[in-house]
DNA sequence: CCCTTGACTATCT
DNA sequence: GAGATAGCCAAGG
């Protein structure tokens, strides 16, 4: 039997998609800023495919460039999917970019110990 | 083991 | 605003 997700997920820090999961509806975080709170400040390019190969389904959809822009290409399946999750949570996207929504005071403390 | 890539970023022209 | 450049570190060929 396989398990369809352990093999890849030893080789990712986990924290990655742990603070991924727990960003909130509606908000949006960069590339870099998740890298650097999970401990790689200055490699965002690790956030990226960790994204691609998540076990679970995660709001990989929250995750912008640090210019509040989509990391696709407008037109691709891809970007349009984004975009659309994004609208359904009242997130505004303008073409590629997006609506900078003010992050809470309190987002770290959100991050590390999410609600239940 | 060397070389290329990558859902990135910051900085400079 | 758009193009070029360098930095970052891991994975895969």
């Amino acid at each position: 039997m396989r398990k369809p997700s352990t093999d890849f997920q030893k080789r990712f820090d986990p924290k990655i998609w742990e603070i991924v999961k727990n960003i909130p509806a509606g908000q949006v975080m960069s590339y870099g800023m998740i890298a650097e709170r999970a401990g790689y400040p200055n490699y965002p390019r690790m956030v990226s495919p960790a994204m691609g190969r998540s076990p679970d389904k995660l709001p990989w959809y929250r995750v912008v460039r640090s210019n509040h822009t989509l990391a696709f290409e407008e037109g691709t399946k891809d970007y349009e999917r984004q975009a659309g999750l994004l609208r359904k949570e009242g997130v505004k996207v303008k073409g590629r970019k997006v609506i900078p929504v003010p992050l809470p005071d309190d987002l770290d403390a959100l991050l590390w110990a999410p609600p239940k």
